[in-house]
RNA sequence: GCGCCCGUAGCUCAGCGGAUCAGAGUAUUGGCCUCCGAAGCCAAGGGUCGUGGGUUCGAAUCCCGCCGGGCGCGCCA
């Protein structure tokens, strides 16, 4: 299973859920290559402060409150999202005054907007878990229950505390605050223990580093509960936080979300093959600035187009040619003895080791890299030699090599959720 | 202050289970379309791999200190 996104239903999806989502998908895409079924999984924290603090700024806006008024909500969300929202609320019927209507309308109303907006960005997942569920079918109770017959935890100031610095951490940490109810501690757990039953013995956690804290604690919390779940258990992908620039200056401000860059923004901007390829092509660890104004570059300068310029370049090639490709396969190589065609040939015999090393690694980026490299010598041989030339076993022989180009290339944007246009 | 991550050509970044690893793209400069798409190709200049030690026959790659940047240090998620 790979869970990742996993937005709070607060507010749009920001560039740092893009970068999530494109890493997430392109690691499912990856361990499936490899053979293995994936479930992509999105766990909703529609739980806990958060989700007040969204019911309550969308009932000021409803009320006819501004995010600069006096009563305004001292955590409230300022986004323009939000008054939105409160609009359509009223429009439909909502009280104003109704704080459970109004948190059951928005909750709803940002779910199915993240949706759209992933769906524009070509990533779907089968498995949707609400944070609430774990309460109402009684989970979170159990898990706490299971803690305190485990013998880790002790009381203090009020508090229930679990012994986490047991298991690495670098302090205990609270499970059930002093007013009786829980910190999002429990919850996590209690998710994490229902991947294990369900028998998803191979979790990856996408996160952004901003939530690292967690995963010392989640493990604890796993492995205190004495279950047999392994210490290591579940993988994480960390990212870096994203910085997007234009014209040589930081963007800060969406229009909509008030705070941040939304991936609405981003696809706007740029495309999504664009938006996927970027995010994409970097180390998860590493930080990353989104320069809008390559990624939007129709040119020479733009990576995205470089291979999806390749694959389009195939394509017309075969189509000129008008046989079918399927015809190629044993089509006789032995007048491929050009360098060029050496190092094509050798470059495409690595593709399946750099899909495994990428699986095994986690790292996407390594693809990206990868088709950049495959891509450039498909070009430099395109530019030296002619593909359709009189001599037919030449030129058999040279059409199955940009078949095989064509392939790889299709398989790796494939994986990457970019698509490979047959002309452009 | 403590913890985690990062610091490689002007810029954006690969390489980091040690020994053609000093790279790619971009930017700059100079070439290539009567011929399969020039969103392309060819060539040149550009870095003591943050810094100081250590381990090693050999380190951008491993260890330690320091400097710089990011993130986290809540009975928030």
């Amino acid at each position: 299973m790979v869970e990742f996104v996993s937005a709070n239903p607060t507010g749009p999806l920001h560039v740092g859920h893009g970068r999530q989502a494109a890493l997430g998908d392109a690691i499912a895409a990856l361990l499936e290559a490899q053979g293995h079924t994936v479930t992509r999984e999105f766990y909703y924290n529609d739980a806990g402060a958060q989700i007040h603090n969204l019911a309550l700024s969308v009932r000021a806006r409803a009320q006819g409150l501004k995010p600069e008024d006096a009563g305004w909500p001292a955590d409230g969300y300022r986004g323009e999202y939000i008054e939105e929202i409160a609009r359509d609320f009223t429009a439909g019927g909502g009280k104003a005054a109704d704080l459970e209507a109004a948190r059951r309308f928005a909750v709803a109303a940002l779910r199915k907007e993240q949706d759209a907006d992933l769906q524009a960005f070509g990533v779907k997942f089968d498995v949707y878990t609400l944070e609430s569920s774990l309460y109402t079918d009684g989970r979170v109770d159990k898990v706490v229950k299971a803690l305190v017959a485990s013998g880790k935890t002790y009381e203090q100031e009020g508090a229930l505390w679990l012994r986490t610095t047991d298991y690495g951490d670098d302090k205990d940490r609270v499970v059930r605050k002093s007013d009786g109810s829980y910190t999002y501690f429990v919850p996590d757990v209690a998710y994490h223990v229902t991947k294990w039953e369900r028998g998803f013995r191979k979790v990856v956690n996408v996160q952004g580093t901003d939530h690292h804290s967690t995963v010392t604690r989640v493990r604890a919390g796993l492995q205190a509960l004495g279950l047999g779940i392994p210490a290591g258990y579940p993988d994480y992908v960390l990212h870096s936080l994203v910085k997007v620039v234009r014209g040589g200056e930081e963007v800060k401000i969406s229009k909509r979300a008030g705070s941040y860059v939304t991936v609405r923004d981003l696809v706007e901007w740029v495309g999504r093959d664009a938006v996927r390829f970027f995010l994409v092509s970097r180390r998860a660890d590493a930080d990353f600035v989104f320069d809008v104004d390559l990624a939007r570059a129709q040119t020479d300068e733009n990576p995205v187009y470089y291979v999806q310029y390749a694959h389009a370049r195939v394509c017309s090639v075969l189509r000129q040619w008008g046989g079918e490709a399927s015809s190629l396969g044993d089509a006789p190589l032995e007048s491929l003895a050009g360098e060029r065609e050496a190092a094509l040939m050798q470059r495409l015999a690595e593709f399946p080791e750099t899909l495994a090393a990428a699986a095994r690694e986690l790292a996407p980026h390594s693809v990206a890299f990868y088709l950049r490299e495959l891509a450039g010598e498909f070009h430099s041989y395109y530019n030296a030699e002619r593909i359709l030339v009189e001599d037919q076993a030449t030129r058999t022989a040279r059409l199955a090599l940009c078949a095989a180009v064509r392939q790889v290339l299709a398989n790796g944007l494939a994986l990457l959720g970019v698509r490979a246009p047959e002309r452009m």
